[in-house]
DNA sequence: GCGTTATAGTTTCACATGAAACTATATGCA
DNA sequence: TGCATATAGTTTCATGTGAAACTATAACGC
């Protein structure tokens, strides 16, 4: 699966980015899961949820939404999963009692201290001997790849 | 969501590579979609064994499966609706009778040589304007990332 | 205040997906 | 040959997922 751009006149799945991407963020995403989804029953929509919140508490449902690229209803679930399981809290707000005031649980943090560094330690592995430069220049690809507005394009009015 | 990486000891989603992977992944991956799941009834799996065949003819579905990366089943069940369309043909390998021959029927074909220019064009609408030399190492950090034995990482002896 | 509209979050439904079981054919070996 | 095992591909089943509908609360305009 090697490969060499120029901007090629043929599709060449091995050598289209897109797919390269999707696969191996594929790869990468299940590599993760296992970290925790044997030992934790814990799918990798709770993780996420689990990860924004141990890091930002107190945050409402669609603030979870948005730190997570996640959809409203996956989060809704994963929520609804980890508050059963006792690994996540639920409040209402004070002034606005239609959204949620979510945080970890004492054991949910438990488990969040003992899976984060492993995925730390994880993109360590993969990443970690990548030049400084490299790395950043990598970033700054992903950021402006992320500002791109992709949907746009593909219908000139999508109703 | 901006950046810069340095080896955190705090677990930072928008900091956190494979998560940045995952969510401009299925950014790309449902744009692109987009390019033909209106126009033909066309799902991404079904897309990506009519890209294979369209280069590569007379592929068995598991040459498909091995080239796109996706799993038997996937692919059985993309074969069979593509054949169920009209737009693929399957005939079986004269020496070993469980091994089916695939390629692209005319029809088949005519969607393939409109949607591969659209990708094409999406791929260079997102890197066109890269530098060369930094394409040429994206690619190899493709490159070593697939090369890299992520799944026995995990566990240290996986049943 | 009161009707309209917007937002937070949940539930429903229809469909996609992966693991495991299954069928059919081929290969290895006594 | 005939039995064990491997491989190609399909089907089944249980689970995950997004779009749309729905409920509840808040904000807005008059």
């Amino acid at each position: 699966m090697n490969s060499e751009p120029s901007t090629p006149s043929q599709l060449e799945l091995e050598r289209f980015l897109p797919y390269r991407l999707s696969v191996l963020s594929n790869r990468l995403s299940s590599a993760i899961a296992r970290l925790y989804a044997d030992r934790f029953a814990l799918g990798m929509t709770e993780w996420r949820v689990m990860a924004v919140l141990g890091r930002y508490p107190e945050l409402s449902a669609s603030e979870v939404t948005k730190r997570t690229a996640m959809d409203k209803v996956a989060v809704s679930r994963a929520v609804a999963r980890l508050i059963d399981a006792g690994w996540l809290v639920r409040d209402l707000h004070q002034d606005d009692r239609r959204r949620s005031v979510l945080s970890l649980s004492r054991e949910g943090h438990a488990i969040y201290d003992e899976v984060a560094p492993m995925a730390l330690a994880f993109e360590q592995r993969l990443f970690g001997d990548m030049e400084p430069g490299q790395l950043t220049q990598l970033f700054q690809l992903l950021d402006r790849l992320d500002a791109l507005d992709i949907e746009a394009e593909a219908e000139p009015a999508l109703d």
